[in-house]
RNA sequence: GCGGGCGUGGCGGAACGGCAGACGCUACGGUCUUAAACACCGUUGAGGAAACUCGUGCGGGUUCGAAUCCCGCCGCCCGCACCA
């Protein structure tokens, strides 16, 4: 390794301009000399111990606006402070190259998606080098690559080995937009898509699905152990939706028996009618003469309008229904009670039919009112007033005891639910059941940029997997990719004709693609061996790097994205590839950069802020050091460039005492206490430093950086700039700002006269002793009012902190004729008198 | 409706229950310069000559002491939304 000092441009050592800072001439010097020497070329075999830091990948979208610098500069200050503290850490990046925003792009533009991806991809990859990301390429993933998305179909079918992959004919959400189906995870308020904002329907299609709901349970109770911010937890919680209730069975006079779910078993004295969803299969069979014609009215209308009509808050909230002419029987108390069909029933959760006790539900309490069906009390609050069917304006959810009910009169409520479960069970009427609201993973596309589901159909043979050898099933490139309403590869007559794997006669293929969520549930496990060929990753490799410790990226992926993930590390580990079920350890997300205007970037309004302008103008250091400066990095704001002139002044400030460092002679004397004071400051910034990094606050972590440059530029005339307590100081702040300023730091290390390169160096020790202060400033207080402020020695107890406050000449002065009623002394903090 | 978060100068924002406004921007004044740019030195919450007083969305409370904790409002943002 050698130094640097011959590869500085002469007019820097000599000359006027020897302490200028000029980042045009800087930056290109030093990104040259890292991908000369491949500083950030990642090691499988290092000795020490290992990082993973990941940020989520990007589309290939065009060019990286400010709001992509600030997702991924900011946790490359993170991975380089790992770094320099002795990780071997692995920092990768790649690109989510498949699916509707390279597709639509392409269509938009009139060009092939792949043509769209390799034009975008290398101007992407120009830009995170300018911003000094530590990424190793090598390890780049691209999604849309066969290299990459044969494993997504290996997967695929070890998945459909082990009933994890399935297909079944049901009602989905159709966008007619996007020209698919979209998963329930993509559908917002109701019907609308997410990806374009269209009103979406329900369409019959038979469909790919992943049984992520086998492992609801585990996604729930893992999410205790995680780092991870606690409102993305919640979302999680909240999606996955577990319900513990009960089953129960009610006969129909029909002969059939409707199975309901509820989480109130012990209401259902109280049940004055039952409600099924309009989809529900038994609908038509116990629907009476009389009132077919309404019924099917309904549920076409159900089925064709209703989302549409739920569109508006206000409806969503009217009840509709129609009465089948059925009735069934409580088996609890051998009420008749009639049998209605209404869209407030979901055919998609718990068994699609429901027990109505209008008294104790609000949605119940609604429908009754509204069709003038009964209402039964059986819940009685305590302290109050008997509840009256006619005089209750809403349902009574609360607590209380249980009425008219039979046997269990007086129970009181919540024990009440599994009393009744117990007998339920017993009476063989009924067992204990919990429910999810998570459903299983749609993952057919009906498009054309993704991954082909290798599955053959055969008129002898039926669904045929394709094996494993014949991977990759490929995604031919000629094919025409404007959406159509079905799959572009339903024309593609080579793609679609095949021979069967089972008895070689001619068979179609599928023509669906994979939800690109697919190619982003195990992405990272691929940086560990991007180009391993025989499995998804090589297990060996993924076991030193994986689980991911670090993950960063953006708040809109609190869901699906980190669920889908989750779930896919856990089948991975129960077909023994990985060894652990969760892959991402700690999840931090940044807030979200906006237009100044204060709403989204978007490219098609033009609010997008580009970083190449302000690199040229600024620097990329002072780039990334305004964006961590803007505020607190998990927050994010609206975008503006006025405080960025400041970093720049920090950087010329730091640049122009280390630069003076370099020949200065630093044998000097200087007042011993000013050594020390100067030292404490360096060893005080180092811990600063590390513990808001740590914490990733980044904008006091600069705020630090600040305030100890601008001390040195006060100190920079005085004697001890000539010690050797200065070199220390110039070193350090040098080594402090590497993470963030990588460009400058690693000039002001050459600079300093030291090897190449400061990213290779230690990360400063922070000494306990050094860091102290003698003497500190305590305000003293009379009755919570600041009167005073005097210097004592740091160590002082309670009492002599006490006594040197009342030694004041200030305090005294007010205190006269005063009678002392309290005094509080906290060393180290202040001293309160209270005085009367 | 349910769940979560937030509210501090002209602006972005700091602040283990302990000096509110760190740090930066802006603005103003000054030094340097033939001049400009850069840089450097001041001032910059409000009122007041000053002592001092008032100040963290509003109203209460706990405390020697509250931006911070508690209760009740107001406003903004995010997520879920007929999940039985």
């Amino acid at each position: 390794m050698t130094t640097t000092s011959d590869s500085r441009p002469e007019q820097h050592v000599h000359g006027a301009d020897a302490h200028r800072y000029d980042h045009r001439e800087i930056e290109p010097r030093w990104r040259q000399a890292w991908q000369d020497k491949a500083i950030y070329k990642v090691n499988d075999d290092s000795e020490r111990p290992k990082w993973f830091s990941l940020t989520m990948y990007p589309y290939p979208s065009g060019i990286l606006h400010v709001g992509h610098w600030y997702a991924f500069a900011v946790p490359d200050v993170f991975a380089r402070l790992q770094r320099m503290r002795g990780y071997n850490v692995m920092f990768p990046m790649g690109f989510d190259a498949f699916g509707l925003p390279a597709e639509n792009a392409a269509i938009r533009n009139n060009i092939h998606p792949s043509t769209w991806n390799n034009t975008n991809i290398p101007q992407m990859k120009r830009q995170y080098d300018l911003m000094g990301a530590m990424i190793d390429w090598s390890r780049e993933v691209n999604t849309s690559d066969p290299e990459y998305y044969q494993w997504n179909q290996w997967i695929f079918l070890k998945m459909l080995e082990k009933g994890l992959a399935y297909r079944k004919d049901g009602a989905v959400w159709w966008c007619p937009n996007d020209q698919t189906v979209l998963a329930n995870e993509q559908v917002l308020e109701g019907n609308i898509c997410e990806r374009c904002g269209a009103d979406v329907y329900k369409r019959d299609l038979e469909q790919w699905y992943f049984r992520i709901t086998e492992y609801a349970e585990e996604l729930l109770n893992e999410l205790d152990n995680l780092d991870w911010p606690e409102r993305v937890k919640t979302m999680q919680r909240n999606w996955i939706g577990r319900s513990e209730g009960a089953r129960l069975q009610f006969e129909l006079e029909t002969g059939d028996a409707l199975e309901v779910f509820t989480t109130r078993p012990d209401t259902v004295f109280g049940a004055t009618f039952m409600v099924m969803a309009p989809e529900h299969p038994l609908v038509e069979k116990i629907t009476t003469d009389e009132q077919r014609e309404q019924v099917e009215a309904y549920v076409t209308k159900a089925r064709n309008e209703t989302e549409i009509e739920r569109l508006s808050l206000d409806e969503a909230k009217k009840k509709t229904g129609v009465f089948t002419g059925a009735y069934a029987v409580n088996p609890v108390n051998d009420e008749r009670i009639p049998v209605w069909i209404a869209d407030y029933v979901l055919m998609s959760y718990g068994t699609g039919a429901i027990m109505a006790v209008p008294a104790h539900d609000e949605r119940d309490f609604a429908f009754a009112r509204a069709f003038d069906l009964p209402i039964q009390v059986v819940i009685q609050p305590e302290d109050q007033k008997a509840l009256q069917p006619a005089a209750m304006d809403e349902a009574y959810v609360g607590p209380g005891r249980m009425v008219n009910s039979g046997q269990f009169d007086g129970t009181p409520v919540p024990e009440s639910v599994d009393t009744v479960i117990t007998w339920l069970d017993e009476q063989g009427r009924g067992k204990a059941e919990v429910t999810w609201r998570l459903r299983d993973w749609l993952i057919s596309r009906q498009r054309y940029w993704g991954t082909p589901i290798p599955i053959v159909y055969c008129d002898g043979c039926g669904t045929v997997p394709v094996p494993l050898e014949q991977l990759p099933v490929e995604l031919p490139l000629d094919a025409e990719f404007k959406p159509t309403g079905q799959s572009p590869l339903m024309t593609h007559e080579r793609f679609l004709n095949t021979t069967c794997p089972s008895c070689g006669g001619p068979v179609r293929r599928e023509t669906d693609t994979m939800d690109t969520f697919m190619d982003s549930s195990w992405y990272w496990f691929r940086y560990t061996s991007p180009h391993y060929m025989d499995a998804p990753f090589d297990p060996e490799t993924a076991k030193k790097w994986t689980p991911v410790d670090l993950y960063c990226g953006g708040i809109e992926h609190a869901i699906l994205h980190l669920l889908y993930a989750r779930f896919f590390t856990k089948v991975l580990r129960d077909m023994g590839l990985v060894d652990h079920g969760e892959p991402f350890t700690r999840l931090r997300n940044q807030g979200m950069i906006l237009s100044a205007e204060g709403v989204k970037m978007s490219k098609s309004r033009g609010t997008q802020i580009g970083p190449d302008d302000l690199v040229e103008e600024h620097g990329a250091d002072a780039l990334r050091l305004h964006l961590m400066f803007l505020g607190p990095w998990e927050q994010g704001g609206p975008w503006n460039d006025r405080g960025i002139t400041g970093m720049e002044r920090f950087i010329r400030r730091a640049f122009q005492i280390v630069s003076g460092v370099g020949d200065a002679r630093l044998d000097g004397d200087a007042p011993e206490a000013d050594i020390r004071a100067l030292r404490s400051l360096t060893h005080r910034t180092i811990r600063r430093v590390t513990e808001d990094i740590d914490t990733f606050s980044f904008n006091t972590m600069i705020a630090a950086l600040i305030e100890f440059t601008n001390e040195l530029m006060r100190l920079r005339d005085q004697p001890v700039a000539r010690t050797a307590a200065w070199r220390e100081a110039a070193e350090t702040l040098t080594l402090l700002m590497a993470p963030s300023t990588p460009y400058v730091a690693e000039e002001m290390w050459s600079r300093l006269g030291n090897a190449f390169s400061v990213h290779q160096q230690a990360w400063p020790a922070f000494d306990e002793v050094l860091a102290s202060v003698d003497t500190i400033e305590i305000p003293v207080q009379i009755n919570g009012k600041v009167r005073d402020k005097i210097v004592v020695g740091a160590g002082l107890s309670t009492d002599d902190l006490l006594a040197a406050a009342k030694a004041s000449d200030k305090i005294q002065e007010l205190m006269v004729g005063k009678t002392i009623v309290k005094e509080i002394s906290v060393p180290g903090r202040l001293v309160n008198i209270v005085v009367r």
